[in-house]
DNA sequence: CTGCTTCTGTTCGCCACCGAACATTCGCGT
DNA sequence: ACGCGAATGTTCGGTGGCGAACAGAAGCAG
């Protein structure tokens, strides 16, 4: 059903008009994302922006100590690359496949230059980029309040939505990482999960049996995001059909 | 030596070029900004635009249970209704004066107006949003991994620099709050670095003695993201040059 | 099939922070 | 100058997550 080499597959390049697809698309480049590739690290000038069709890419600080903490998630929803166009070059955080699949990329410049035109890629990608902030600001009061049990449910959702599938690729020590605890912490969380039959994992492959339980079994985190996305993107829930 | 007055003590205002200077400056109103005035409630829409002059302002997320987390602090440096101009109109947050002093409100539409015209305001405000991510995204990763008193030191260090000064008035109470901790456990840290002789507080109103002893307990986050705000906005740093 | 690596499960002591309850002290208003 | 409310100090048991160490189990390579 993923068809990962139509740009469609991404809901701002298929939310765009006309004109500027024509400007745009010859210039994107299919490109596989494998599992832990890093897009870029803390403080690298940005050459491209990736635009995910089948990946998940997580965006997440390193600390000195080497402990990690995602800050957000980013799928075929998005983009990686806003400091670009933001004009701040880079950005304190480094972008991480968390989920192999592909991607299309393009010239950090053509994108500013397009950017630039204040058009229609303009206002999605600054919608976009409040939607982003949203999921930073929720992931920080989620950190400060919740349980580890809470926020892998959160993280399970929102990486399901990205991919639109109820299957993850995903070890347990990946996981932690992403969430910034102990491996040992998900294997608890992700246990009583399995045992109350809302997911089944086996060696880094997740399955979600029960969503609904799961979505009760969350923070309000995940909500707020999810409805929070859905306002400010309206129209790329079904970008295809506007093409 | 402050003069509330004065649009320049704002940095945005005081960097923008002389044509976008005059088109909005005859519409900014000074407001005075009380201590706990709510500026907008989560969800929202936005009407003007505050531009601190000598105040403080908090974005805090206030989660169903009533517990609450700060995401951000804007002062003079900024400016706090971004939604406006990214096009999402509201945002989950509350805006709350946590220093009280006065800032300049402008009507939603004309910064609006302003930023479509694509000049020097739309980058500073771009800009300016770049940071302030970063200061959420750091906010997210300090909420993880670091202690209550590492997370005071950070906090009053980015509240004085946007006060320029090294007075705060502000109960344990509301800085608790804003940290997303408990009232005891302030206490408990604030009491450390007043027996250390970094800081001295009495009843809302906090000192800070040794400025560069209270940097070196503070976490890394703070250093990150005044980094980050100095690379951004180099320019506003003495904006007022630039006039 | 064998052996090795990777992933998952489990345990233990430890500590920071929580929640609640209560004591104290300061300072403002009248 | 007195009294009340707000701000701060202190204590206690409880607990969630940490760090470390190790044991089983599932898949892969040869």
């Amino acid at each position: 059903m993923l068809k990962p080499a139509d740009p469609h597959q991404n809901h701002i390049l298929a939310a765009l008009p006309a004109e500027a697809r024509e400007r745009l698309y010859p210039h994107l480049e299919l490109v596989p994302m494998p599992l832990g590739d890093v897009l870029y690290e803390s403080g690298n000038r940005l050459r491209h922006v990736y635009f995910p069709s089948t990946c998940i890419v997580s965006l997440l600080y390193v600390m000195e100590d080497g402990a990690s903490a995602e800050i957000a998630v980013v799928g075929n929803e998005g983009i990686i690359g806003i400091a670009l166009f933001m004009g701040g070059e880079t950005t304190p955080s480094r972008a991480l496949v968390q989920s192999a699949g592909h991607a299309f990329r393009l010239k950090g410049q053509l994108l500013k230059d397009e950017f630039n035109r204040s058009g229609e890629l303009q206002h999605l990608l600054l919608r976009y980029t409040q939607a982003l902030i949203t999921q930073m600001a929720q992931t920080a009061v989620c950190n400060r309040h919740h349980s580890v049990d809470q926020q892998l449910c959160r993280w399970l959702l929102l990486s399901l939505d990205r991919l639109s599938s109820d299957r993850l690729t995903m070890t347990q020590e990946l996981i932690a990482n992403m969430l910034g605890v102990r491996r040992e912490g998900v294997t608890e969380a992700a246990g009583k999960l399995q045992s109350a039959g809302l997911i089944h994992y086996s060696r880094g492959r997740i399955t979600v049996l029960d969503r609904p339980r799961l979505e009760a079994r969350a923070c309000e985190c995940y909500a707020v995001v999810k409805k929070e996305f859905d306002r400010l993107l309206p129209h790329l829930v079904d970008g295809r059909k506007r093409a």
